[in-house]
RNA sequence: GCGGAAGUAGCUCAGCUGGUAGAGCACAACCUUGCCAAGGUUGGGGUCGCGGGUUCGAAUCUCGUCUUCCGCUCCA
C-alpha cells in the first residue's frame, strides 16, 4: 500500500487518468489552482451536491434554498467586512521568510517610540502612514519602513521586500466603460447573497424562527498560495446553509448543528474515526463560536465543513449600510430582533476530494499462479458517477441487442454504461476504476431464461438473477 | 515568497561521454471468442516545457524563463 503522501499523488493521477479532474487549461501549463472536472468528476460532484441538497431542503421541513447571483452590489463586501479587513499591504522580511501586514508593522513601531519617550515621533510616523495608505502609496510605505528602520521582530533585519497589496477578493468592472466606480466583485463567500435575501425569503416564504436558507454556488478568493489540488482552489464551490435562529439561543443551535452535520457525514458511508472536530480558539469577526469538521486526508485531518455561530453580525451590518430594517417580528415573545445565525459551510471539492480519498483502494490479488491487483473506488452506490454498466460477454449471437434492451429499460432511472470492447474481465477492472458498483453481463443463456450475471464492485462477487430484478436491485441501493 | 527536485507519446519511464527519438501499458481497426486486466496482426500519436547560447550538428552541454511536485511560510 502506497504512502500517505504517494497516496495523495495516486489519487490525484487516478483522477486525471480515469477522467474525473484535470487542470485547467492544461493545453496551456494549466492555470494555479484552478481545475475542471471531467465526465466522471462532474457526475461526483453533481451526486454529491444533489445529495446535499436533499438533506437540507428535503429533510428538514423549516429549510429552504435559493441561488443567488455571484455578481452582488459593492457595498455588500463593505458591509460584511471583506473590503476592510482583506486587502492590507503586506510585506515579507527576507531573512526570517515572515510575512507581516505594512500597517501592524509601523503601528508597533508608533508604539515603541511612545513608550521610548517620543509620543510626537509616534503620532507623526502613524499620520504618514495613514496619509501613504489611503493613497495607496506602497513605494512610499516602504520608504516610510526604511526611514524609521523599522525590523523584522523575529530576524531583526530591514531587509524587506517591496510592499504589495494581496486582495484577497477578484475584482471586475461592471459596464462597458471601465471606471473606478464600476468595480465589483467575484463573491468570496455564499453566505453573504442569503443575508441580503432575508428579507425576500422570509416574507415570502412566511417562515417563522428558527429556520434555515441554503445555497450551492461558486465562490472566489485570490489565496497567497494555492496549493494541494482541489483542496485549496481559487475558484470553489460552497454547500452553504444559514440557519436564524432566536438571539441568546445561538449556542443550543450551534450545538444541534454540529452533531446534525455530522450524522450527515457519516451517512456517507465514512467511518467515524475518519473526522474530528476542531474548535476554533481565534475567532473571525463576525463569530461568537466556531469549529471545523475535519476529515482525515492523505495530507492529513483537514478542514471540510466549518460550523459557526456568526451572531447578528451580517444582518446587523447590511441593516446599518442599506439603511433597511433585517429584523424579523416573534409573535411567540412579542418581539422585533435581529435574528442570530448559526451557519453551516462546507466545500464541495473538498468533499468530493474526501469521497475519493475514502474510496480509493489499491488492492493486491495475486495468486500463487499470476500476479494480479486492481485500483477500485468504493464510492457509496447513490454517489457513484455509474450507477450500472452493461455488457455482453460477446459482440455478436444477439448479446448486444439484448443488452441495449436493457439500457433502455434502465438508462432513464439512473447512470447506466454500455460496453462491448475487450474482455469481460478488462470491463471489470474499468468500471472498478470509475467505481460503478453493478456490472451485469449478457451471455447465451441470458437468451434461452432471460437471467444474467451481476457483479458486485467491492466483493467482486456474482450472482444469476433474472433480467427483470436489475432495476430493483440497482435502485435500493441508491 | 524562500529552499530542494523534476519536466521526453494519454500513463510509467529509457535515451551512457552531443549525431535531428524508443519501450511497456493505454488507444483505434481486424482476427482469436471470452465470466475478473496485460493472445495475434496492423495502425495513429512526440518539433523531447519554452527561449537564447556553444557546436558542422543539442532531448543530451550552458544560461534564462515557465510549470509541476516536496518542504517552509500563509490561509477570516
Amino acid at each position: 500500500m502506497a504512502t500517505d503522501s504517494n497516496r495523495f499523488q495516486a489519487i490525484i493521477s487516478h483522477c486525471k487518468e480515469y477522467g474525473f479532474i484535470f487542470p485547467s487549461s492544461e493545453i496551456y501549463d494549466g492555470l494555479g489552482a484552478v481545475y475542471d472536472y471531467g465526465q466522471w468528476g462532474s457526475e461526483l460532484k453533481k451526486n454529491i451536491k444533489d445529495y446535499w441538497w436533499k438533506s437540507m431542503t428535503q429533510m428538514y421541513e423549516n429549510i429552504v434554498g435559493i441561488d443567488a447571483a455571484i455578481f452582488m452590489h459593492p457595498t455588500t463586501w463593505k458591509a460584511s467586512g471583506h473590503v476592510d479587513n482583506f486587502s492590507d499591504p503586506m510585506i515579507d522580511n527576507k531573512d526570517s521568510k515572515k510575512r507581516y501586514r505594512v500597517d501592524h508593522l509601523i503601528e508597533a513601531k508608533a508604539d515603541e517610540l511612545e513608550k521610548g519617550g517620543h509620543p510626537e515621533q509616534g503620532e507623526v510616523l502613524l499620520k504618514e502612514m495613514d496619509t501613504l495608505l489611503a493613497a495607496e502609496d506602497y513605494d512610499g510605505l516602504k520608504r516610510l519602513i526604511e526611514t524609521y528602520k523599522i525590523e523584522c521582530p523575529i530576524s531583526g533585519t530591514v531587509n524587506w521586500t517591496d510592499v504589495r497589496q494581496f486582495n484577497l477578493m477578484f475584482s471586475t468592472q461592471m459596464g462597458s466603460v471601465a471606471d473606478d466606480t464600476d468595480v465589483i466583485y467575484l463573491r468570496p463567500e455564499t453566505a453573504q447573497g442569503i443575508f441580503v435575501n432575508f428579507l425576500n425569503v422570509q416574507k415570502t416564504g412566511r417562515l417563522k424562527i428558527p429556520f434555515g436558507i441554503a445555497q450551492i454556488g461558486k465562490a472566489f478568493r485570490n489565496e497567497i498560495v494555492a496549493r494541494q489540488f482541489i483542496f485549496r482552489m481559487r475558484e470553489f464551490e460552497q454547500m452553504e446553509m444559514q440557519f436564524f435562529v432566536r438571539p441568546g439561543t445561538q449556542m443550543e443551535w450551534y450545538e444541534y448543528w454540529k452533531a446534525e452535520r455530522m450524522k450527515w457525514h457519516h451517512s456517507l458511508g465514512i467511518p467515524a474515526d475518519q473526522y474530528r472536530f476542531h474548535d476554533h480558539v481565534k475567532l473571525a469577526h463576525y463569530a461568537d463560536a466556531a469549529c471545523d469538521i475535519e476529515y482525515n486526508f492523505p495530507i492529513g485531518f483537514k478542514e471540510v465543513e466549518g460550523i459557526h455561530s456568526r451572531t447578528d453580525f451580517d444582518l446587523r451590518n447590511h441593516q446599518e449600510y442599506s439603511k433597511k430594517k433585517m429584523q424579523y417580528f416573534d409573535s411567540e415573545i412579542n418581539q422585533n430582533y435581529i435574528p442570530y445565525v448559526v451557519e453551516t459551510s462546507i466545500g464541495v471539492d473538498r468533499t468530493v476530494l474526501m469521497v475519493l480519498s475514502q474510496a480509493y483502494e489499491e488492492q493486491d490479488l495475486s495468486t500463487p499462479e499470476k500476479k494480479d491487483s486492481r485500483v477500485v473506488l468504493k464510492f457509496p452506490p447513490r454517489l457513484a458517477p455509474i450507477k450500472l454498466a452493461v455488457l455482453p460477454l460477446v459482440k455478436k449471437d444477439g448479446l448486444p441487442e439484448i443488452a441495449r434492451s436493457i439500457m433502455d429499460e434502465c438508462k432513464g432511472q439512473f447512470k447506466c454504461f454500455y460496453e462491448e470492447k475487450d474482455t469481460i474481465g478488462k470491463r471489470y477492472r474499468r468500471m472498478d476504476a470509475i467505481g460503478t458498483p453493478f456490472c451485469v453481463t449478457i451471455d447465451h443463456q441470458t437468451k434461452e431464461d432471460s437471467t444474467v450475471t451481476i457483479r458486485y464492485r467491492d466483493t467482486m462477487l456474482q450472482d444469476r438473477i433474472p433480467i427483470a430484478k436489475i432495476r430493483e436491485i440497482v435502485t435500493q441501493a441508491l
